[in-house]
DNA sequence: TGAAAAATACGAAGAAATGCGTATTGCAAT
DNA sequence: ATTGCAATACGCATTTCTTCGTATTTTTCA
């Protein structure tokens, strides 16, 4: 693991992302009264965050909420994750759900706090981010623990986007990563069936390439 | 989960099992300063711990060493936890080891600090552990969460192909299904760069295209 | 039986990836 | 000091993939 040189006299850039108006004034306010936080963005949802950072992705750490209209804090922090690994996220949420925690959690959230959380604890939880560490309120820490306790049998449900058997078995061998040439050699039909099987599997799964097909349909178990 | 009626005004009955002396004493002094706790037990090892509490189990919190001689501090919160189970235990360690720290939360311990914690930290996490909440210093958080992210399996023994850290970073790119150009602006590097990174990842691995790779790192733990 | 869906097949054009060569810089070990 | 390696950067040629069409045959199901 790589140790992170985090200079402690260099402001930390901050994002917000919540969706209620109310909440989110309040988190600016809380925040602005440390002096090491800038607050650089603030968006009203998922899809926003992601938009102002592909402007500018100079960010640390995002204090992210789980209920979001559009995209939802999860789905944001799965993105933010695979375009721009290095910014924190920190999920603020009103209740302490196992369910969303597990999520949070796979998707690399680097902390998870209560809402009723102050600001002093909000501003230790970011630092301890920042410096390589996770914070967690103890409610949320109980959870986690459980689920440490009680691994998860099933996590999330997982879709099956109506994909043909034809086409998992497709699937199967893009896994292997075969070039569409030998795929067709092995599945005994032409070149050109295989690029159509593929561009409707792509269709299927909203993907473009490869890699996204085979991750989509492992993580949804089309696939192992 | 049972609400646990914890009052704040009743005095905290401490127990503390601690094999070096000095670090005990240091332990001792830190915590007679909160005027709610009140020191019951002082053992120096877990076998010592089970016997005090044989003769008086009217504790609410163990703060608990792992490293100790006779029987350590896993072995002694499965004990305690066996026999008095309203007992919550907080787990001291210097090392923040992922191996103890799974154990440890198995044996059913409430929270699990660093000792380098000071005592206002280890005040809040025994009173957390007492409203029913669990504590962790920041460093053990990340173990947690790692934990919950990539549960133990310790399968088949893994090659690392001599892969530098930066042929990683590379990897987690390729997995996320981007192509050179975005890996590229992901990583501030030219896009030359980037797929000559991708030449030496593939060589090392003998691979020929990004699937066999990624499938590659991902069956040898080089990637998740 | 008729309609819809799935599987098959082909081509053009552009985007992306791959292989091979070369080269500079900086850092670490001998 | 020199050697070696990692990280950076660029160009060319070729292969592979992806998107967009269109089209026929087979299977499924209402």
């Amino acid at each position: 693991m790589k140790k992170k040189n985090f200079a402690p006299d260099m402001p930390i850039n901050l994002a917000i992302a919540e969706d209620n108006c109310f909440s989110r004034q309040a988190a600016i306010e809380r925040m602005s009264k440390f002096s090491q936080i800038k607050i650089k963005h603030i968006a009203a949802n998922g899809q926003e965050l992601v938009s102002m950072l592909q402007k500018d992705s100079n960010i640390d750490l995002v204090l992210m909420d789980i209920e979001m209209p559009v995209m939802n804090g999860i789905e944001a922090t799965i993105e933010v994750k695979k375009h721009w690994n290095h910014i924190k996220i920190l999920m603020l949420t009103m209740f302490d759900d196992e369910k969303n925690l597990f999520d949070a959690i796979l998707a690399g959230a680097s902390g998870y706090l209560l809402k009723e959380s102050n600001a002093e604890q909000i501003f230790r939880a970011i630092m301890d981010a920042m410096t390589g560490g996770a914070a967690m309120s103890p409610a949320i820490a109980l959870k986690a623990l459980n689920l440490i306790k009680n691994p998860q049998s099933e996590s999330k449900e997982s879709q099956d986007f109506g994909l043909s058997e034809r086409e998992i078995e497709l699937l199967n061998q893009l896994k292997n990563g075969l070039t569409y040439e030998q795929i067709a050699s092995n599945l005994f039909i032409s070149y050109h069936t295989v690029r159509k099987h593929i561009e409707n599997i792509y269709r299927k799964l909203q993907v473009n390439n490869k890699v996204e097909a085979i991750q989509k349909a492992s993580s949804n178990k089309l696939i192992d």
